[in-house]
DNA sequence: AGGAAGATCTACT
DNA sequence: GTAGATCTTCCTA
């Protein structure tokens, strides 16, 4: 019985957050047409004290909804691509969780669309390609993914979650050896092992 | 006003 | 394995 995840759940710390996303799914309504997967792996980002984190020089311009509710989100640009974090606790507590990669259910052909691939494991392994796949912009930065009618919303289906590893953020160059990265074991569509 | 950096991805060797 | 793409935001002058 899939229910929404509620506000309560994302207002704890990213280190207790990250690792229970995992099994959830996440869900893209684009106009009606639902394209979903599976959260297969996370990062935790814990603001202030964390120098990798993007609110860890304080509230600017491009970080602002990192500052705001928790389980909204934060879209922001990285080279071409784009990445979505959901925030946590308070709002002026800026922590987030990364979504990393997922497993497609829903949807399949609108993200090889999106992505102008046709394979499924070239679709959403990975921060950037997800985004793409599920038509993730800026514009979504700061909406509330707690509420039915919202264009992005997380869903817990009661999936039986298996083993998780606990490993190196990837791609940082800040406090890059924190082990605040968490992925399922043996699923194909984590985006580094 | 200009430049550098960034939680990435793809293509080519 | 490495380079290049290509955009926004922020810092410095």
């Amino acid at each position: 019985m899939p229910n929404l995840i509620p506000k309560e759940f994302f207002l704890r710390s990213p280190l207790e957050v990250a690792p229970q996303l995992l099994g959830k799914i996440l869900l893209r309504n684009l106009d009606g047409k639902i394209i979903s997967g599976r959260i297969v792996e996370t990062e935790a980002y814990l603001g202030p004290t964390d120098p990798a984190a993007h609110s860890y020089i304080g509230k600017t311009k491009r970080n602002a909804s990192l500052f705001g509710e928790a389980g909204h989100l934060y879209v922001h640009t990285i080279h071409t691509q784009k990445c979505v974090d959901i925030v946590c606790q308070e709002v002026g507590t800026p922590t987030s969780v990364l979504i990393r990669a997922l497993e497609p259910l829903e949807g399949g052909s609108l993200m090889k669309k999106h992505r102008n691939k046709e394979k499924i494991i070239d679709l959403t392994t990975g921060p950037g390609k997800l985004c793409q796949a599920l038509a993730i912009t800026r514009e979504l930065d700061g909406i509330d993914a707690t509420r039915t009618d919202s264009p992005v919303q997380l869903w817990d289906d009661g999936y039986e979650l298996m083993d998780f590893v606990i490993g190196k953020r990837v791609g940082i160059t800040k406090a890059a050896e924190q082990e605040y990265r968490f992925f399922l074991r043996a699923n194909k569509f984590v985006s580094k092992k």
